[in-house]
DNA sequence: GCAACATATCATGATATGATGATATGTCAA
DNA sequence: TTGACATATCATCATATCATGATATGTTGC
């Protein structure tokens, strides 16, 4: 028996497969890379506290923010006049892990 | 002692950065994901008979082939007539696992 | 309410990426 | 050398993404 899947089984299906792809496209940002990687090293913190450590204009580091949130890689809390923002998925870290390891084979 | 970049000690320098998310932005596409499963999975493969596993025209898996092959994730082997394609950067498998993780924090 | 601050959203033009169909190149066998 | 097969490349159009600057919303303290 050789179907179209026989050598693909056990891979998600199309519809995951474009999920994934969405959160991946997210990461494929170095700008959103530093986030993850400032949220995970820095922990949780406000807007303006990011734009310090990583020199964004503040409305391009709100919609990097915004959306890595509405893709629940991030996760925000209000405190009075401050969002915090955090991460909220922790595939974000892995995968920044993963991409800073060697590339070859064993 | 407070630097733009004290909380960010240890991340990726700017360039760095800017190739890890280029080898990202190859991933972030299903067809592409498709592929690096199948090429671990069922191992290398000439061009046609991934065509037949993953259902791609020809010209779009050629072109995600070279895409891949040109930023080091695959590589090539002309045998006769057939081109085998393989997984040559380990991140690519790394990247897929990582993204098939559940999401919650521990 | 108003001022000051913190954050979010919008509008726009520039650039990148993707899909598709056509065409070109390379390899082998007869 | 010709034909058949395998793969690569090209041209084009459609769509998505990005950066930027302007503007809007929400929060607090006075």
């Amino acid at each position: 028996m050789k179907t179209k899947t026989s050598r693909c089984a056990g891979l998600p299906d199309a519809a995951e497969l474009e999920r994934l792809a969405s959160v991946l496209r997210l990461l494929a940002h170095p700008e959103r890379l530093r986030i993850v990687g400032r949220l995970e090293r820095g922990g949780a913190a406000p807007v303006h506290e990011l734009m310090g450590d990583l020199d964004h204009t503040q409305g391009a580091l709100s919609q990097h923010l915004n959306h890595m949130k509405r893709a629940g890689l991030l996760q925000a809390e209000r405190r009075g006049k401050e969002v915090w923002y955090s991460i909220a998925d922790r595939r974000a870290v892995s995968v920044l892990h993963c991409m800073c390891c060697k590339k070859e084979n064993p």
